[in-house]
DNA sequence: ACTAAAAGTAAAATAAACTTGACTTTAACT
DNA sequence: AGTTAAAGTCAAGTTTATTTTACTTTTAGT
C-alpha cells in the first residue's frame, strides 16, 4: 500500500508531528505509514481523507 | 462505521462463504463487518472496492 | 561547528483485525 | 415436521495496527 501522506504533508506545511495530533494518532504511526512499515486502519484512513478532503483512493493506493 | 456489503451481496447474488472466499478472508469476518463487530483493515476495503468496482467509500461509510 | 526541530528507528506493551473450529438460529424447501 | 444452506455467534489463538518511551540521524538555521 502506497500513499502521499508525505506530499500532502509538505503542500499543506505539516510535520509528522502535526498531522499525527489533526489525526488523534502518535507521530510514530504517521511516521510508520510514510514508511510503508504497515498500512492504517479503515478508520484513520477515513480521517486524513477528510482532513486533506480527499477521497481515501486519492491518498492510499493499493499496489496489487 | 457503516458498510452496503450485505446489499451488494444481495446485488450479486453472493453468499457470506462466497464473498468471503472472493476476497481471501473468513467467513466470519465478512459475517463480523456486516454486523458491525469491527472495520475491517484498509487492504480488505481495496478488495472489496475492486471486487464490486465501487469506491471505499461507495461501500463504507465514516459515522463521525 | 552548534543548536534545535524534524524525521527515523526500535523494543515492549496493548488493541484491533482476522482465523479456526464449533455450535445455534433462521429461512426456505419438500 | 424434517432437512439443509445460510447466517449468526463465541472462545481461543495469531497477526497487524497503534502507543509509549527512548534513542539516533537528518535537516536547516545561525
Amino acid at each position: 500500500m502506497k500513499n502521499r501522506l508525505k506530499v500532502l504533508r509538505a503542500e499543506h506545511d505539516l510535520t509528522q508531528a502535526q498531522l499525527a495530533e489533526r489525526l488523534n494518532v502518535s507521530r510514530q504511526t504517521i511516521n510508520a505509514i510514510e514508511k510503508g512499515k504497515f498500512d492504517p486502519s479503515l478508520p484513520l484512513a477515513f480521517k486524513a481523507a477528510r482532513l486533506f478532503k480527499l477521497s481515501i483512493e486519492d491518498i492510499f493506493q493499493d499496489e496489487e
